[in-house]
DNA sequence: CGAGCGGTGGGGAAAAGTGGGGAAGGCACC
DNA sequence: GGTGCCTTCCCCACTTTTCCCCACCGCTCG
């Protein structure tokens, strides 16, 4: 399955964060990415207690959405006021790394000078503490074989 | 360069308000703006307790279907005169700062020589009093996921 | 074995946030 | 009508953070 045309980004890599909050993007997901769109980033919180990075491409379709909504409703604004707080242009340097907002940072509980956990999520690149994300995985019962059949059996 | 031209405001900051009741906007905020409408907002009272900042192009819309509202009902006439009563033009200075009315402070329960967090909401800006906010995360019992699944479920 | 790409670390220049001072305009009081 | 005070706006200076660039080192591939 492709999205929009471009291979999914993939794989894991566990990276070191410098003192100044600098956080690698591997150079196989930046080959991923569309040629316009290339090292820039829109970063924000995920739903579990890491950071998403969407493609500069790709954050336009959330974003569309959101346009769609009707701000004179309390639960859309709550919504948007949610997501939107946390989200951040990301541009990476000539090194391919990316300047997380310090809020994002202690959200994940990522720590200068600490790891972090890069993973390729398809439409998104997720990073995560190493630690929570062991955490993580040890709170989900669910094996992976049974999940794939209960997510992939309505496709 | 932006990818799209003119994004929606995104980010959050907690930043000083001087003695003199001013509140700095992010630099990243108003880099996001049309260039025409730069510096230039209306702000009045929220629907939160807090300060909407509307860039000046973005507030002729909302003008826009206020025009539209039948004057000879009573509900709608009470609104157009909160939302006006409230309203406000603001020119940042130099450095970036917007000086709010008194009144709209007030309403934010916003302290001149204290703090203030400027939170980005696509086509607004809104400015809270951080002890309102925190109240005011904690006063909703719907979480972020859900949240998400039930605006963006579209996808 | 050498060259080049990829991750790591640090330093300097520029921009952004913070605070205060002074001049101009408006209002009230004398 | 004049004077004085208060408010408002604009400008200047300082401090901190951010951004961008350069240099090192190790691994990989030719």
């Amino acid at each position: 399955m492709r999205v929009s045309g471009v291979a999914g980004f993939k794989g894991q890599a566990e990276y070191s964060v410098d003192g100044k909050g600098r956080v690698p993007v591997p150079a196989k997901m930046r080959k991923s990415m569309t040629p316009d769109a290339r090292d820039t980033f829109v970063a924000t919180r995920g739903f579990e207690p890491c950071v998403f990075l969407y493609p500069a491409d790709g954050w336009e379709k959330i974003e569309a959405q959101i346009n769609g909504l009707n701000m004179f409703d309390g639960e859309a604004r709550h919504f948007v006021r949610e997501i939107s707080m946390w989200a951040d242009d990301v541009a990476l340097d000539a090194q391919g790394r990316a300047a997380l907002p310090k809020s994002l940072l202690e959200f994940a509980g990522i720590q200068p000078g600490g790891k972090a956990l890069i993973i390729g999520s398809f439409d998104h690149i997720e990073i995560w503490d190493p630690v929570r994300f062991e955490t993580y995985l040890n709170t989900r019962d669910t094996s992976y074989d049974s999940l794939a059949q209960a997510v992939m059996a309505t496709r």
